[in-house]
Formats: C-alpha cells, sequence, structure tokens
DNA sequence: AAATTCTCCTGAAGGC
DNA sequence: TGCCTTCAGGAGAATT
C-alpha cells in the first residue's frame, strides 16, 4: 500500500513525464473510485498543460491551469507511465499526453479517488483539515505534547489521524513508536514531552531513510516504471507479531485498537 | 467535543 | 486441487 513516502516517490517519478505537458485526453473506464470521478474531467481537462505536481498528505495534486487534480491512490492504487494504451483489469483512468505518454491510475480496491478542485472553491474538503506535514518544521514533539493534552485517545490513534499529522498510516505508526519506545495503546495525554519529542524525530528520520532511498516498506510496491521498490525498510514490529524483537529478542506481541492492528515490543516499549 | 464503529473493495492467506 | 472464510487497510461518514 502506498504510504507517504511511497506517494512521494511516484510524484517524483511521474513528474519529468509530465509536468508542463498538454493533456490530449482523458479516458475513465471506472468511475466508480472511493467516490466518483467526476463525469466532466474529459471535457474540463482536455487541451490543458499540467503546470506542476506537489503532494499533501498522500494526496497528489497535479495543478493545471487554473484548478488541480485530486488524486489519493488509497491502499492499492498506481500511477504509471505507459506508451501502450492496452488497458486491463483494475485499470480505471488515463490521461493521454500530447507527446504520447500515457498516466494511468490502476487500482484493484478502488479505495482512491479523483477529484477536481477549480481554484475558484477555496481548497477542497478532503485537504483542508490536514495537519501539518510531517516533515515540516510545524510537526515536532511539543505540538504532539500540546495536542495530546488531555485526550485519553491512543498515541497510535493520534499519529494516524490526518487531522493530526498529514499522511502517517498504519505502518509507520507502529515502527515510528516502536523506535520511540512508546507502546502503540498508551493514553496521549499520558506520552511525556520526551518521549513526543523522540516520536516527532522518529517519524522524520523514518520517512526521510524511505524517501531518500526511492521508497518503499511495502510488499508490493512498484515505482512508476512498474519495477519493484529496489529498497525496502527493515519492518521492526509491523506484520511480525510472536517473532522476536530484533532489539531485545523478546516475543512481538499484536493487539487491536479500533479496526486496525498494532504490533509492538512489550519490554522495549512502555 | 471526543471517541468508536462502519463503510467501501479485492487479493492474499488460511482452513478443511 | 479447490472452494469457502477471514483478514487486511485509508480515511471519511456515521454513530455513540
Amino acid at each position: 500500500m502506498p504510504e507517504l513516502p511511497e506517494v512521494e516517490t511516484v510524484m517524483r517519478g511521474i513528474t519529468p513525464h509530465i509536468a508542463g505537458k498538454r493533456i490530449e485526453k482523458i479516458i475513465v473506464y471506472q468511475p466508480r473510485l472511493r467516490w466518483p470521478v467526476p463525469e466532466e474531467l474529459p471535457r474540463l481537462l482536455a487541451g490543458q498543460t499540467i503546470d506542476s505536481l506537489d503532494r499533501r498528505g498522500k494526496y497528489l495534486r497535479l495543478h493545471i491551469g487554473k484548478g488541480f487534480l485530486l488524486l489519493h491512490l488509497g491502499m492499492s492504487g498506481t500511477l504509471r507511465i505507459l506508451t501502450n494504451i492496452a488497458a486491463g483489469l483494475h485499470d480505471h483512468l488515463d490521461i493521454l499526453m500530447a507527446d504520447g505518454l500515457i498516466l494511468r491510475l490502476h487500482d484493484p480496491r478502488r479505495f482512491g479517488s479523483v477529484h477536481w478542485v477549480a481554484q475558484t472553491h477555496s481548497g477542497h474538503p478532503l485537504i483542508n483539515h490536514l495537519g501539518p506535514e510531517p516533515l515540516s518544521k510545524d510537526f515536532t514533539g511539543e505540538y504532539l505534547h500540546q495536542i495530546g493534552r488531555g485526550r485519553k485517545l491512543a498515541i497510535k490513534n493520534l499519529l494516524m489521524d490526518g487531522r493530526i499529522v498529514a499522511g502517517l498510516g498504519n505502518i509507520y505508526a507502529n515502527e515510528t513508536l516502536f523506535i520511540a519506545g512508546i507502546r502503540p495503546n498508551r493514553a496521549a495525554f499520558q506520552v511525556t514531552r520526551a518521549q513526543c519529542d523522540r516520536l516527532a524525530q522518529a517519524v522524520k528520520q523514518v520517512l526521510k531513510k524511505a524517501i531518500s532511498k526511492g521508497g518503499t516498506t511495502l510488499r508490493d510496491f512498484t515505482n512508476s516504471e512498474g519495477k519493484p521498490g529496489y529498497f525496502r525498510i527493515e519492518l521492526q514490529v509491523y506484520g511480525r507479531a510472536s517473532q522476536e524483537c530484533g532489539r531485545c529478542g523478546n516475543v512481538i506481541r499484536k493487539l487491536r485498537q479500533g479496526q486496525r492492528s498494532s504490533f509492538f515490543c512489550p519490554h522495549c516499549q512502555k
């Protein structure tokens, strides 16, 4: 599944192929994603130029004229640059560039989405209330500590709340909590300032590392050229229930928080 | 207001 | 070998 570093990597991968180029045509094969793909998309974007791309959390923005195309890859979405138009199962949308290249959205589980945001609107509800970027200077231990004050919500749920910090998913929440030595089910108000500092630092460190390596954690991630991620972060706790902790040798445990699985080392995390 | 539960979807993995 | 069940998850919506 595309996590924030994957989305960043995808963006960097496709940018040279589509930035500054004119859109010849848009083909929607399957409009039923998490939200319906706007019917008027082909009409709105044909002939326009993709000016630039950027990322907000796990959302990608393709800035086009007066507005932007907002993309989310959900659980299983990929963006690929292709030269062959032949489409297959789970290919949902193509953006055909004037030079013949094709940007294709493929997403078996269809948890992703595509929106058009005209600049006349003030942003979009999906990104307007996102918290700070985890790699920005606004995301600090002090900030986390302040946010967690008086809240009994588990710290992991806090980390995964996009309104608090943008784009941290289950895997990174688990891994960073391990690095910071904090149990995922620890109530936010009980996490000390020093722990929050370590946590914020761990978040930045892990994300930066993943991005710098060309980004990926995960099993089935492929980059924009379709090659498997050549780098795989050693996950220290995620998905390793009943295996030994690489740091202390104790058995890693799994617990359920809401609808999500959490993993932790009972010795290394308090 | 805060916290929890529900929802969409398909593929992988497990059980018999 | 194959079918059926269970689980996984991003994140907004709905509910408590």
